[in-house]
RNA sequence: GGCGCGGUGGCAGAGUGGUCAUGCAGCGGACUGCAACUCCGUUAACGCCGGUUCGAUUCCGACCCGCGCCU
């Protein structure tokens, strides 16, 4: 077992390096990525969900012109707000801007929020069919004739451990299943390289939140030598502080008239994923008369907060993550520390 | 000063003589092609004092506070 583990694969000592910074929104993931690249010879590549998005700039606290043109990010700016992008297609996107960096000699910078994309680009995805609109469409209107609890059943009756893992209210996460069953006919998983392990005891567990074991490697492992760096406030209360004080801010840069501009092109919808971003939905809401001013920034912090908290969720049970305080007063030095990187390395 | 109405968890808001809604926020969690998504779970209250009662958030009384009307 010890001779096969080396047997097939190079050492990791030859994998080039790679550098992620993680960690919940309002951290200081940016400052602190563009301190690095004054350090390392580091290029960013942005992990971000929202970021991608052209036209969305106030909202997403996407960096200035002034520092994109110090340290230019990759993946920015890549979509219209009409369009859908998906783990898989950052997977696939990441993998190309990285060995680019790597082929000149230079460190990718994976900085970002977007959790699952991180763990998409390190442990790889199954090789499942992408999302279809015909399909959804047609499970869709299923649904409007025969009722949710329909769908979820035939699911049951095709795929028990896919409909064990989700709860009947979550349609997102069913029609996906579903959407799979047809585009291959087999259950989706099945199709799951590494399917996740239930505790013997689930059966019993009627609420659908399993517990599950990190997922290995569902594709190729990333192959790079990476050292993961998570950062977030110790306290959750500064962390809202800060949220709170960034929302305002944006409000004062023009977030409304941001909005605004995008509700006025006429293409864009509050269902598209770009316009379901925190931030743009509730000023959208409000625009559209839905609630009042005061109404609408309690809701658009609180959103930031619930995404906040889902981040750390991930954050908590990251395996390999090693953890700075954001409030450290020299978080860069405490950064290169952890990583064990020399600092006579130039930019 | 008198009369009337009302005081319910961080907020909104039902309700009941005994297991005391619900929504939002908060907290915990899940999450393999929408992930800043979607979903699951969950803490927490009856203004104050006394009385009636086996038992009061609920019934009675006093008091405090708020709102309205009257003098």
């Amino acid at each position: 077992m010890n001779a096969v583990g080396s047997a097939g694969q190079p050492a990791a000592a030859v994998l080039p390096p790679a550098i992620f910074i993680m960690g919940p929104t309002a951290s200081g993931k940016t400052d602190l990525a563009l301190q690095l690249c004054k350090r390392l010879p580091c290029d960013i590549i942005s992990v971000d969900s929202a970021m991608i998005y052209r036209g969305m700039d106030i909202g997403t606290a996407k960096p200035s012109a002034a520092e994109l043109a110090q340290a230019p990010h990759r993946l920015i700016d890549i979509c219209s707000p009409t369009d859908t992008y998906s783990a898989a297609d950052f997977r696939r996107d990441a993998l190309v801007e990285m060995a680019k960096i790597t082929a000149v000699g230079r460190i990718p910078l994976l900085v970002g929020g977007t959790m699952m994309y991180f763990k998409a680009l390190l442990h790889g995805m199954s090789d499942l069919p992408s999302a279809s609109p015909q399909v959804r469409e047609q499970l869709m209107q299923q649904a409007q004739l025969q009722g949710w609890e329909a769908l979820h059943g035939e699911l049951a009756a095709a795929d028990p451990v896919a409909a064990r893992l989700i709860h009947p209210n979550n349609r997102q996460r069913l029609i996906r299943a579903l959407e799979v069953q047809r585009l291959t006919g087999q259950p989706i998983s099945s199709l799951w390289q590494a399917p996740p392990a239930v505790f013997a005891n689930a059966a019993d567990n009627e609420d659908y939140t399993y517990v599950t074991r990190w997922q290995a490697d569902a594709g190729s492992s990333l192959p790079y030598t990476v050292v993961q760096l998570a950062t977030a406030p110790q306290q959750r209360k500064t962390l809202h502080e800060r949220i709170h004080q960034r929302f305002l801010t944006m409000l004062d840069s023009g977030l409304l008239s941001e909005v605004e501009g995008l509700m006025a092109r006429g293409d864009l919808n509050p269902s598209m994923p770009s316009m379901r971003c925190v931030g743009y939905r509730q000023a959208w809401e409000h625009l559209s008369g839905a609630c009042d001013h005061a109404a609408f920034v309690d809701r658009g912090v609180a959103a930031t907060r619930q995404l906040a908290k889902r981040q750390l969720t991930w954050l908590r049970k990251w395996p390999d993550a090693l953890w700075l305080d954001s409030d450290s007063k020299d978080i860069v030095a405490d950064a290169l520390k952890k990583a064990g990187l020399s600092t006579t390395l130039k930019p």
